[in-house]
RNA sequence: GUGAGUGUAGCUCAGUUUGGUUAGAGCGCCUGACUGUGGAUCAGGAGGUCGAGGGUUCAAAUCCCUUCACUCACCCCA
């Protein structure tokens, strides 16, 4: 194999390679949702990277199929799909077990997702998205359960109320908008929600533009516009609120100003969601930063998940987190910390004849549960040093035979550069003091 | 899928407008000064078919075409 023949080292297009640094920072962000979750008492669940294709031909939308879904054919000719997304996976592993799972579900995962899409900020082709769902409740609690996790899982990653926003509205209150108030005919719905959910990258001009080729009047677009901007402060006096979405929106919002979190909360009646499935509180996180005005995520409750398999009807509530606009907020933010450096000690090795001892040092290390490394080769100490700076490791131990005859060792500490000779029996509490800064 | 921008050493980039001898800098890496000790200093060194392919030319990193990749904005979502 001449040069020009040499494999590429470039990973696929729209895929990123972790390498031990990105690696460490996803665990960070992987560890914190989590334990997030869990404190919830919400328990872990996966599912296989491939699924057939007719789950998600039969409801993921039109586009997601036909141009964003990885599928082929296996050896036996079935006709199988990369998951594009958790949510029929979880809909079909309920409804394997729709019987025998008590009520309420509360389900986490971080699956890996594909869609062959064109990469750029935010977007790539392979993606790993924190879960969270809770199915078979109809209560009002489950919604505002699964804000307060969203909630909670910023303010662990150490995100403060200045930095994002979570906007709700509710669906069934916009359906009663358009059907009891504006009168509009069931057909032009879907075109106005997705108006509506242009409206704010989009000049007013154009929003009022494509509402007049769905033949809305300009008294309709007027009162459109005002139900647009209505508050949680001055929606009680707008008709729709005799609505039963309003109702449930009002029952989450006094929910979340009893447990203080409304502050990191607006009401914003233009979010609908791209997707057709949800029925009800429908919500997206937004970054507050300037130069990241985006949505991060979102979630909402659709009814009837399982339908497809079975004949029980069962509702839920949830979103989905995805790890690379999550990285990109916390980035922007400063958020991400110095982590914990991976070796804590680094036994040196002398020479040959002092492999035995200082492999007995660091298994000694090891067991009193320091993360230690031991030197392969007696190469000169200036390099064996050097390697442990280079990797940040703070603490090097060195056993020569000088300290060996007296049964003693060296220790060191590389960021205040101080070095003592202690016996071989207060080794273990030399480095824990060390350590621990004292 | 549409549009724009960028590809030169491991990293950050200069050089491209006005083609011209062996393609540069800083940082990083390796070796030594320093044969029981890392971040400093000094001296050396390795590392590039200038994203790839083709064309124009006596001559291409530089001009032209094609292609690939990355970035950004649309579309859509996470």
């Amino acid at each position: 194999m001449n040069k020009a023949e040499k494999l590429s080292v470039v990973s696929y297009r729209g895929t990123r390679d972790f390498y031990p640094e990105d690696m460490r920072i996803r665990s960070w962000i992987f560890d914190r949702m989590k334990e997030t979750a869990m404190s919830f008492g919400y328990e872990e669940y996966d599912g296989p990277m491939l699924e057939s294709f007719e789950l998600y031909a039969a409801k993921s939308g039109e586009e997601l199929v036909n141009e964003q879904l990885y599928h082929f054919f296996d050896r036996a000719d079935r006709h199988v799909a990369i998951r594009p997304e958790m949510t029929p996976t979880v809909a079909r592993m309920v409804a394997a077990r729709i019987n025998d799972l008590s009520r309420p579900i509360r389900w986490f995962s971080f699956p890996n997702l594909w869609r062959y899409e064109k990469p750029q900020r935010g977007r790539l082709r392979e993606h790993w998205q924190f879960n969270v769902d809770i199915l078979g409740s109809d209560s009002i609690g489950a919604d505002q359960e699964i804000i307060e996790i969203a909630i909670q899982v910023m303010i662990r990653l150490g995100a403060g109320k200045n930095d994002f926003r979570i906007h709700i509205s509710n669906r069934r209150m916009l359906t009663y908008f358009l059907h009891q108030i504006l009168d509009l005919p069931e057909g032009i719905w879907g075109g106005v929600c997705r108006a509506i959910d242009k409206r704010s990258k989009i000049p007013h001009e154009t929003f009022e533009e494509m509402l007049r080729e769905l033949e809305l009047t300009s008294h309709q677009i007027s009162e459109l516009g005002r139900y647009l901007s209505l508050s949680h402060q001055n929606i009680d006096q707008h008709p729709v609120s005799e609505s039963d979405g309003y109702g449930e929106l009002r029952q989450i919002w006094n929910g979340l100003s009893e447990s203080g979190l409304d502050t990191f909360c607006t009401l914003d009646l233009s979010i609908v969601r791209g997707l057709d499935y949800y029925t009800g509180t429908v919500f997206e996180m937004y970054d507050l930063a300037p130069e990241n005005r985006r949505a991060l995520f979102g979630g909402g409750r659709y009814d009837n998940l399982v339908g497809l398999f079975s004949k029980d009807r069962l509702s839920g509530v949830g979103f989905g987190m995805g790890d690379v606009t999550v990285r990109d907020f916390l980035e922007i933010h400063g958020l991400i910390p110095n982590p914990e450096p991976p070796i804590q000690v680094h036994v040196a090795l002398f020479n040959e004849e002092l492999r035995r001892s200082s492999g007995a040092i660091a298994s000694l290390l090891r067991s009193a549960g320091y993360r230690t490394t031991l030197q392969l080769d007696p190469v000169k100490l200036a390099k064996q040093f050097k390697w442990a700076d280079s990797k940040s490791i703070p603490i090097v131990i060195l056993q020569g035979p000088d300290e060996k005859k007296q049964n003693l060792v060296q220790v060191k500490n590389m960021l205040t550069h101080s070095q003592q000779v202690v016996s071989e029996r207060d080794l273990v509490e030399t480095v824990r003091q060390s350590l621990a800064g004292d």
